[in-house]
This record gives C-alpha cells, sequence and structure tokens, in this order.
DNA sequence: ATTACTACCTGACAGC
DNA sequence: TGCTGTCAGGTAGTAA
C-alpha cells in the first residue's frame, strides 16, 4: 500500500498525538508481523516513553527509551486513533492521556495498529537503524549517490529503483512515475540510462514525491492517515493505473506489462529502450 | 554478487 | 448467488 509520501503522511499524523508520551499497555493479537517477538513487544514497550516518530524509507520508528519500534506498513498496514475505521487490528497500543494543563488523566489515548494481509510489521528493533540495512532515503538522497547506484548495476532501472537495500521509500506507484516524467523505459538497464537522463530521474523523484507529500499521499483503495484523511495525488497520476488512457504528453495509449512481478505502466512512445536492447531477453516481456 | 521467482495473506472486482 | 480467476501500494527467502 504504502510508499515514501504516504508513510511520511502517516507519520506527520501521528507524531504530533504520541509524542513525549508513556505508553502504558500493549495487546497484540497472534500474527506474522510480529516475526515471532509478540510476548516480548506485549512485555518490553510498556514502560517506556515515545520521544520522537522518524521516517526512513517506508518504515516508522517510534523511538523508545531502550529500543525502537519498527513499524513497516507493508501493503495494507495502517496506524488508527479511532475503532471505527479498523477492520483487522493486530496490536493495540494505550498511551497515557494528555498531561497538559487541564488533563484529568482521564484521557487515554489508543493507538491501533490494523493490517488485513499481515505484510507489514511491527517488531522492537535493538541498536541501530543501520542493521536494517536500508538503502538512502529517496526524498534526500544527492544526485551524485544517485548516480553512483544506478551506473552500478545492470538489472532493470525499475526493479533498482524499488529495491529497498539500494534506494530506500520508492514503490511501485511512484516509479512509475518517476520513470515516466523522465522518459525512461522502466526495462532498461540502470548501467545504460545515459547520465542526463538520471539527472531527470533524480530530480523527477524528489520533486513527485514532494509534491505527492503536499497532498497528504496517494488513496488508490484504502490507505488513509492515522486521522482517518485519504490523500489526493492518486488524480495527479499520469502513468500509473492509467492502462489503455492515452498518455498525457504524446497521446499514445499507455501500455502495461511486468517488471519484477509488478504491473507496470509506461508510455511506449515517450518512453523507449535504448538502441540494440529491442530484441534481448530483458525486453521479451513486450 | 546479482537477478528472478515464489510464497506469504486478505479483499475487491469481473465474468460466468 | 456463488464460484473462479485476477489484481493489489511489499518484502523475505531461495534458487539459478
Amino acid at each position: 500500500m504504502p510508499e515514501l509520501p504516504e508513510v511520511e503522511t502517516v507519520v506527520r499524523s501521528v507524531e504530533p498525538r504520541v509524542r513525549g508520551k508513556l505508553i502504558r499497555s500493549v495487546v497484540t493479537s497472534a500474527s506474522r508481523v510480529f516475526g515471532g517477538q509478540q510476548t516480548e513487544i506485549e512485555r518490553e514497550a510498556p514502560g517506556q516513553r515515545i520521544h520522537a516518530v522518524t521516517r526512513i524509507g517506508k518504515n516508522i520508528l517510534f523511538q523508545l527509551d531502550r529500543q525502537q519500534l519498527r513499524v513497516h506498513l507493508g501493503m495494507t498496514g495502517r496506524l488508527l486513533f479511532s475503532e471505527a475505521v479498523m477492520t483487522h487490528p493486530r496490536a493495540r497500543l494505550l498511551l497515557e492521556g494528555d498531561t497538559g494543563e487541564g488533563a484529568d488523566g482521564d484521557g487515554a489515548l489508543q493507538m491501533i495498529y490494523d493490517d488485513a494481509r499481515q505484510f507489514g510489521r511491527f517488531q522492537l528493533v535493538t541498536g541501530e537503524v543501520e542493521s536494517l540495512g536500508l538503502g538512502p532515503d529517496a526524498l534526500s538522497i544527492t544526485a551524485q549517490a544517485f548516480q553512483a547506484i544506478v551506473q552500478r548495476h545492470r538489472g532493470s532501472i525499475k526493479n533498482l529503483l524499488m529495491n529497498q537495500k539500494l534506494l530506500s521509500g520508492m514503490g511501485n506507484i511512484y516509479t512509475d512515475e518517476a520513470l515516466y516524467q523522465a522518459k525512461i523505459h522502466p526495462l532498461t538497464p540502470g548501467v545504460l540510462v545515459p547520465t542526463q537522463k538520471l539527472q531527470a530521474l533524480h530530480a523527477a523523484m524528489i520533486a513527485l514525491l514532494r509534491e505527492a507529500i503536499q497532498q497528504g499521499g496517494s488513496s488508490i483503495s484504502d490507505y488513509m492517515d492515522a486521522c482517518g484523511n485519504k490523500g489526493s495525488y492518486q488524480e495527479q497520476h499520469q502513468a500509473y493505473g492509467r492502462t489503455g488512457l492515452p498518455c498525457p504528453g504524446c497521446g499514445t495509449l499507455i501500455t502495461r506489462i511486468v517488471v519484477a512481478q509488478r504491473g507496470t505502466h509506461f508510455c511506449p512512445q515517450c518512453q523507449r529502450l535504448p538502441r540494440g536492447l529491442g530484441k534481448s531477453p530483458l525486453a521479451k516481456s513486450l
């Protein structure tokens, strides 16, 4: 479900409500999202205070006294403060209520981790963030670092952009959109993307991630932030999900192929494979 | 050391 | 109303 802009939106909606608060209790229901840590989380998290909520790539990190609580939303994970919209609650955190002036101590806050497909992760992490093995965050990577990563790899540019170990935060939607804007065919090997187009891709990627954050992310089906707000960036998509519709640039119909087992949307006119690759095995799925 | 493919889950939707 | 097949924003693990 959520890629960098959606995760950032969630962080921004969650952070002000939980920062500084003490975790009173955690109740979980059996699920693969805990990776076998179910009882450990219920035992360790209560009594710890949430000092900050940060993000790296698609990971949300709650900075606690002794550990970090890592939340990865997978495809359908959500952090919610209301039971009204939840469908598959996996964990409930009871936080202390408002401690400000006038608080009566009875305003406990409940934060729910809800995840239908259980592709997410809800885990306690001890030690440094580096242990997650994530590449640099897509929103802040420099053009130089980006170029170095892409030019070192022979795999398809689409695969590469979505590989969280190389670059963290990009998912299927924003990868298709960034490649569309930079006019790069998704099957182009990274090493064959011209330097000039790489700069365009880097600029397009960051610009569209920023714009999507401004608009609260893309809500394709059930994505929402912790307050139940949906994003609106899906209205700006030019390639993703537009199979059979005209390319906004040239009018050619947007084509859907499968790359890395993911539906991939692009304009066959604007996004051409480099010469000589037309008959390569890489392009056989065309 | 890459790269490619499957498996993991549930739900929505289209077509019969 | 089912039933079946396809698709879905993600990643871990395994096999070439």
